[in-house]
DNA sequence: CTGAAAGCGCTTACAG
DNA sequence: CTGAAAGCGCTTACAG
C-alpha cells in the first residue's frame, strides 16, 4: 500500500496533524526540529499526499479543467491555435502546482458534470459559441472560477479572455486597402452565432467604410475553416467573382485551402489576389507562398487566463472585465498591390 | 452545496447503500419501483457523484494520466502527432467515462507524484526516451496500468504501443530504391537513445542491403525534427553531398524544412533530391510540392492503447505483448526517379 | 508549538 | 431486496 500521513506520523511519534502542517507548508505551527525530522521520513518513504482525500476534505481540488466542444463519437478536434492554448495553460498551471483535466463536452449537461464531480477549483472554456456561455447558471455552475476564451457573452460567471479580434481584421482589412485594393471579400465561419468572427466581420467592414469602400454583402461568406472548405470558397471566388483582388479569412487553413482554390482556377497569389490569414499558426511560415496572416498574442492570452482563475481563486470577488489581447500583421507573402 | 447521496436517500426515504447501488447501475441489488423513484430524484436535483469521494473510498479512480516530457519552464511541445493521439485517447476515455488528466513532466519523481497522489487508474507515456520507461519499477509506479507509447523499453511495467517502425522506414528506402536511388540519406533524431529513430534507421539499412547499396554512415545525420533544423539540414546537404539523390527522413516537420533547405542552395524537389517524411501529418498534404511520406495508424494506436490499459484495469494478469501497428506509404509529390 | 475529534462523500464487506 | 458500520486519507476548527 501507499503511505499515508499516518505511516509518517507513526514514524516520527508526532500527531497525524503535526505531519500534515509541515507536508502543507504551514511554517509558523511546526517548529524546525521536528519539521527537519518529518521532512526526512517524508523523503525517505516517498510519501505523496492523496489528492483526492485532499480534495474532499477541503475546499480545493487544485483542479483545473479544460473544457472543449466535442462530437459525441468523434475524437476532439484541436486546431493549431488550441494546441498552443493547451500546452501553455498547462506548463502555468504545473507551475502553481495545479493539474489539468482534458475534457471534450459533447452535451450540456457534461459541463455541469465535469465541473461538479471533480470539485474543480476552475474551468477554462475553449471555443463555445457565445450563447452555451450565457445559457450558463450559478445552478449548474456553482463558485467554479470560469474563464471562457475567445468569447463575447456578458455572462459574469465566466471571466473572458479574447484577442482585439475587431482589430486584428481591421489591420487585415487596412493593409489590403492601403496597397490598393478596392474589392475585398471576407471568409469566416458561423457569423451569428460566435462573437470571435462577428467582430472581425465588424472590424473589416469599419475599415472598408473608412476607406469611402462600399459594402457588398455578396463578398461576404460563410466557410467552415477548413483546408478543404477554403480550395472550395477560393474555386467558387474565382469563377463567381472575378473582380474580387483580396480575401480577409479568420483562419490560416481557411486562408491556405483559398490560395490552393484560387491557384487551381488558374488565379495566382498573391498575383491576381491577396489572401491574408489569422492566427500565424506554424503552417502559415511552411507553406508556398508563406502567408501573411494575423498574429495573437498566445502565450499573453493563456498566461491572462490563468492570472484570472487565480484571481478568482483568491478571493477577487468583483468580475474582473473581460481582457483583450493585442494583434499584430506578420507580413509575408501572401499580399501584394492589385494587378493594374 | 451541492447534493450528496446522503439527501437523495433522505428525500427517497431509502438508505445511502440503495442509493449508492441504483447510481451505479448495480441492477440486481435493488427492486425496479424503487430504482425509478430514485433515479427521478436524482436527476431532478441533479444529482452528480464526488469522484474524489468515489475515488478515496473505491480502489478505482476512472482517472487516466496523459504524461508527457516537458521543460521545467517551457510549455508543453506538442507535435502534430501528439495532438492527434491526445484527441483520440480523449474520445475512447470518455466514452468508457474515464477522464484524462494533461501533465508534463520535467523532473523523473513528477511520474510517481503525479501517479500516486491521483490515484489514477491508469496513464499512457508519450514521447519519453526507452531509458526513462526501463528505470520505472513497482516502488514507483505501483500497479498502475501503463502503456508507453512509441517505445521500445522491455519493462513489462508498461504495456508497448508503437507502429512499424522498421518497416515505414523500410517502406520509405524501398520506394526510393525501387525508382532508381542509390545514394539515399537519412535524417533523424537522438539515435542513440530513442528506439523508435533506431528501428527506423535499422529498417533503412535493410532495404539497403537487399538492393546491393553499400551503408554509408556518412549519409546518416542526427538532426532535431523541427523545420529550422531541416532547413540547415538540407542546405548542409546540398553543399556537401550533391551526390546525394534522396532523403529518408522520421518527420515530416523536418522534411518539409529539408525540401526547403535544398531548394535553397538551387536544388529542385524531386527533380534533384527526393525527400520521404514520417507521419502524415495534416500538413504533409499542405506544402508545396506536397510531401510523399509514411503514415501511422494513429486512431488505430490510440485504440490499441486504450484497449490494451482496459484490458489490465479488467484484470489480465500477463503482460500483454508490445502491439504494433501497421504503416502505409503515401505516395504524393517529393518522390520521383533520379535524374540522368 | 502540538493534538483529539469530527467530517468531507462515497464504497466495501457483512448482516438480515 | 435493503441497511448499519467501518473506513478510504486527508483538513478544519477548536483546545490546550
Amino acid at each position: 500500500m501507499a503511505v499515508t500521513l499516518k505511516d509518517i506520523a507513526a514514524e516520527a511519534g508526532v500527531s497525524l496533524m503535526t505531519v500534515s502542517n509541515v507536508v502543507n507548508g504551514k511554517q509558523a505551527r511546526v517548529s524546525a526540529a521536528t519539521r527537519d525530522r518529518i521532512m526526512r521520513i517524508v523523503e525517505d518513504r516517498g510519501y505523496v499526499p492523496s489528492a483526492s482525500a485532499r480534495s474532499l476534505a477541503a475546499k480545493s481540488s487544485r483542479l483545473v479543467g479544460l473544457l472543449v466542444p466535442a462530437e459525441d463519437e468523434a475524437s476532439l478536434t484541436i486546431s493549431p491555435h488550441t494546441v498552443e492554448v493547451i500546452g501553455m495553460l498547462e506548463r502555468e498551471l504545473r507551475r502553481l502546482d495545479y493539474h489539468l483535466m482534458l475534457r471534450g463536452i459533447a452535451h450540456r449537461a457534461e459541463i455541469t458534470e465535469a465541473l461538479r464531480s471533480w470539485h474543480l477549483d476552475g474551468a477554462v472554456l475553449l471555443g463555445f459559441l457565445d450563447a452555451e456561455i450565457d445559457r450558463l447558471n450559478v445552478r449548474t455552475v456553482g463558485d467554479v472560477a470560469l474563464v471562457a476564451m475567445d468569447c463575447y457573452s456578458e455572462n459574469p460567471l465566466a471571466l473572458g479572455v479574447r484577442s482585439d479580434d475587431f482589430g486584428g481584421a481591421a489591420l487585415a482589412t487596412e493593409h489590403l486597402a492601403a496597397l490598393g485594393h478596392r474589392r475585398i471579400a471576407f471568409a469566416g465561419p458561423g457569423f451569428s452565432a460566435t462573437g470571435v468572427v462577428r467582430r472581425r466581420f465588424e472590424g473589416y467592414r469599419h475599415v472598408l467604410g473608412e476607406h469611402g469602400i462600399a459594402y457588398d454583402p455578396e463578398l461576404v461568406s460563410a466557410v467552415e475553416i477548413t483546408r478543404g472548405d477554403g480550395v472550395a470558397y477560393g474555386r467558387r471566388l474565382a469563377r463567381e467573382r472575378p473582380d474580387v483582388t483580396a480575401v480577409v479569412t479568420t483562419a490560416d487553413l481557411l486562408a491556405i485551402g483559398t490560395v490552393e482554390g484560387l491557384r487551381a482556377e488558374g488565379r495566382s497569389v498573391p498575383g491576381d489576389v491577396s489572401v491574408i490569414g489569422y492566427d500565424d499558426a506554424d503552417i502559415a511560415a511552411y507553406v508556398t507562398p508563406k502567408l501573411t496572416t494575423v498574429a495573437q498574442d498566445l502565450p499573453g492570452k493563456a498566461a491572462e487566463a490563468v492570472r484570472l482563475m487565480m484571481g478568482r481563486l483568491a478571493g477577487d470577488a468583483r468580475p474582473a472585465a473581460a481582457t483583450t489581447l493585442p494583434v499584430r500583421l506578420v507580413e509575408r507573402e501572401t499580399a501584394a498591390p492589385p494587378r493594374s
